[in-house]
DNA sequence: TGTGAAAATGAAAACGTTTACACAACTTGG
DNA sequence: CCAAGTTGTGTAAACGTTTTCATTTTCACA
């Protein structure tokens, strides 16, 4: 026949722990030793079969280690999305320190839906995960109930929440915000306004709301409801700055839960002709990239995601290395001040007459 | 003891194939059958295996299903970071996809260093990936050779090059970079320059700045070499621009290769009082999410990262499961005209003129 | 040089599935 | 009513490691 098939010349199965040990002279159960207990094995025959190993390009099956060991080498995320730069850096570091272990991160992303984060969780575990990273307060009855029996070390990050079942990884959203609205209140401000995700399936959200409304109301500041919801795009914020203007003309200060909103916020305020700060101040959250090069630099709170990504992935290894659970931990965020709030309108000078 | 410690009431294991045959009443095998050739199995013992098997809680152990069956189910994604928005959402897409097929993704990050992609490519399969997304041409030599033999579906992301070694689901980056030059170019312009990114790693930049070269020696403009080679951070795009209208002040239109890049050219000039696009037209490269919201709203290249992701999955997964090999993809790249390109200065008068 | 402990190795069981093979119980067409 | 499929099911052998347990070798010390 003309077209003769180029025949595969021998599916040659990789080396396994069988060949090496033949090639090596030695038990599978040296090899295994080798790799796995080197203090085990005398210090010529490990180097032989290190070498032999090297010669045949063996390395070990995972399935069959896992399912011997009981150890997969694998951990779960389960996030809201990859598509937000402050989950994908945080899960960048996590997978990346995990990495250096020997582990394997696999991701599920729940899309924001609380509904979701069971079933994926389940997934994650399902799948082998040893150890697992989740983002914000656990609200699912049945995860709560689920993580309650003992599992697998679990850390949450985002919030710090003392009382939370499972060691939280992140900082505090209630002074975040309150040290922003502070700052603004400083400057002179009195009349608020908040653009914010939905608390629906937030707890970040929902706890910078209640800093937000607790702030105004002990300091008997004005705007405790001026509010307005938009999820978390530039487009949103833009839209979110035109309701806000319609409904709460006269705000003069605005927080704004996310960078990204805040942008849009600043965008749209251009078209509008209203002028940040002179005519509102407003500070964003998380200390995006490009936060510094808006126009004006945009004021924010520094969140820490790398961080968090790397000391849970830390944290998680160590608790799967001596058993011990994982610690709270706080960590820091912090005011970052730029250019992008100055005190309100005709304040100014009276100030600095006041201050001569 | 007073501090009497809370004993584990027992280590009941996970429920097992054999568990559920148990209480079935049938054998592991027709267990299996159940979940995996549901066709084999009679309707009612189906039914019945299905619902023991919910009410025991049991999940297949994915070592010992791999270790058996040879699928470990996972794909693997070797890209330069998660920390660019433009790779995350490929991968938040390729995870998502293939995740509806019951495949978890694993995820290598290079951090742009070609000699890393061979090893943690040899990871990934090491580790069981049964299929591979890569990003850009494959260049180490190494990586080609092992490509080569015979092993699992890879595709190649980004690029769109017909005679690359595995097939490529990407666009055109030549036609892409020059289709904005020209769009340029029939405004009036004839001094460029650009800002890339480091050629050495990324055959994207070195096909846009040959693209770039070429077309500036076609049509006889000037600024063949004002080529400004930066790391992709806003900063250094700020940073960039300095440097650019240090070295050539004569340019009018500047073609960046990543919207990050834009992005602080933008800010720079604004420090700088130079007026975009009067005094200076320019186009990004990505259409990032920001790309409508600057200052002005930039004019920019709109890149396929969602479907690319998409896509990539469903040719792996087709491949996975018919054996035939993926199909190269040439993607749409197109150019999206917004304000920060118009004449150069002083031509516009001229063009309204001669309209006449 | 003998002895007991420690160190190094090997044989074989185990991990929890899938699957090759065998077989029984039904169909179907003659 | 029999032969030949078909269909549904079970038994037992893989899959490639790690690990238990037993055994041999080495070593230190009396």
């Amino acid at each position: 026949m003309p077209g003769k098939r180029t025949k595969q010349p021998r599916l040659k199965k990789r080396a396994g722990v069988f060949d090496v040990a033949r090639e090596a002279g030695v038990s599978v159960a040296t090899v295994s030793r080798a790799f796995n207990l080197p203090d085990l094995v005398s210090e010529d025959v490990r180097r032989r079969v290190l070498a032999t190993a090297q010669r045949l390009g063996y390395a070990a099956n995972p399935a069959a280690k896992a399912l011997r060991s009981r150890k997969t080498h694998i951990v779960g995320a389960a996030i809201p999305t990859l598509d937000y730069a402050i989950f994908a850096k945080m899960i960048n570091h996590f997978q990346d320190t995990f990495a250096q272990h020997g582990y394997i991160t696999i991701v599920a992303t729940t899309g924001f839906e609380h509904a979701n984060v069971f079933d994926k969780v389940k997934t994650l575990v399902d799948r082998g995960a040893e150890a697992l990273l989740l983002v914000g307060a656990i609200e699912d009855p049945a995860l709560v109930r689920y993580l309650k029996e003992p599992h697998i070390p679990v850390v949450t990050t985002y919030s710090y929440i003392p009382e939370e079942i499972v060691p939280c990884i992140g900082f505090d959203n209630y002074a975040a915000t309150q040290s922003a609205m502070e700052y603004l209140a400083d400057l002179g401000h009195r009349n608020f306004a908040m653009i914010a995700g939905s608390p629906k399936g937030s707890d970040r959200q929902r706890t910078r709301i209640a800093a937000y409304r607790d702030f105004i109301a002990e300091r008997k500041l004005e705007g405790a409801e001026n509010i307005v919801i938009r999820d978390f795009t530039i487009r949103d914020g833009a839209e979110a700055m035109r309701a806000l203007l319609d409904k709460y003309p006269d705000t003069t200060a605005l927080v704004c839960n996310t960078d990204v909103v805040a942008f849009g916020a600043l965008s749209e305020s251009r078209r509008l002709g209203i002028r940040i700060p002179q005519d509102i101040s407003v500070v964003g959250f998380d200390d995006a990239e490009y936060a510094a090069q808006l126009d004006p630099p945009l004021t924010t709170i520094a969140v820490p995601a790398e961080e968090m990504g790397r000391l849970s992935a830390d944290m998680l290894h160590m608790s799967l290395s001596t058993g011990e659970s994982p610690r709270f931990v706080r960590l820091d965020s912090h005011l970052i001040v730029r250019k992008s709030a100055c005190p309100p309108r005709g304040l100014k000078q009276l100030r600095l007459a006041s201050a001569v």
